[in-house]
DNA sequence: CGCATAATCTTATGCGCATAACGAATGCGG
DNA sequence: CCGCATTCGTTATGCGCATAAGATTATGCG
């Protein structure tokens, strides 16, 4: 393995993320939001309701940050908030009618962002493309520190080499 | 374009970035180092002594960030801060043997992180991931923020679609 | 030369998110 | 029925980095 390789994959992943993070930002300014409010809100257009621990794995974050976002965007009239009746301890966090619009507008406005990327792109790559960075994710999200990560077997493969 | 696409990419950056960012800080946690102080030490290591504002831009973080790294750097032993001779304004920071050494054992940590990956994908998906990668961060990083993204179009470019 | 403008670095302050510690509710094994 | 570990949510605190404002030196121009 080149060390160069190794070298060059980790700058261009932690460029990317800080270059994507500022962009977002940038965009959400004028809807007052942030990006981890962001991410929470299209994860519930995608999956429905569900209550905040699940909520802060899905977005790999932490509850104490869900608790701070899910008050934030209550606040604003985009969510609501409701006890579960099934677990008291729960709370069930669901999209209201403007969550759901604003959660729309987001996305038509990453739809502008990627086509310009998807331009520069060949046509394979940008197939592959989702796949790629899924791989990478579950690969550099290592399980256990010094064990092989997980080989993504199943669902996710790039027509693996050899 | 479709939307869902759009947001799959959106998405699949974001848990990305997060991923990464977790992992580097438990790479580096041992090495009593943080994610940003990684970087200014490859980004020496590379390209050699700069001034802070220098660094600030090739790190895409901001110059007071850059202030307390070197700072911390400097007090454990990895870096050398001294006045430019040429403008008095500046200091121009130098990786001291300690820190070049720590360069090198950073890049190996990454190197097997990096086999990993390399593994689960196919070979030329590997060969072209940085440049795709790096096209993926000029792109998202617009350079105003209505205005088609640079088209990148000298250096990198992947096979563009038609 | 003299002065305005810009560049470099630093200090002060705020924000987003993490980790730690806690109270409340659940469910499981005795 | 009763401990007791587990899970959910919140509060308290800290860290990394950004933005804003200030001090010092460079630079361009009348």
């Amino acid at each position: 393995m080149d060390p160069d390789y190794a070298d060059a994959l980790n700058q261009a992943i932690r460029l990317l993320s800080l270059r994507h993070r500022a962009r977002a930002a940038q965009l959400l300014a004028p809807l007052g939001l942030h990006v981890g409010q962001e991410a929470l809100l299209l994860e519930l257009d995608r999956t429905g309701p569900r209550n905040q621990a699940q909520l802060s794995d899905a977005l790999g974050c932490e509850p104490p940050s869900v608790t701070l976002m899910t008050r934030k965007l209550e606040a604003a009239g985009h969510i609501r908030r409701a006890p579960d009746p099934a677990d008291k301890r729960a709370t069930i966090v669901a999209l209201t009618d403007s969550g759901k619009a604003l959660a729309d507008q987001i996305r038509r406005l990453w739809v502008t962002l990627a086509e310009e990327t998807v331009r520069s792109l060949s046509a394979e790559t940008v197939e592959r493309l989702p796949a790629v960075l899924q791989i990478m994710t579950t690969n550099v999200d290592g399980k256990s520190p010094n064990q092989p990560a997980a080989q993504s077997a199943h669902s996710t493969t790039d027509r693996p080499l050899t």
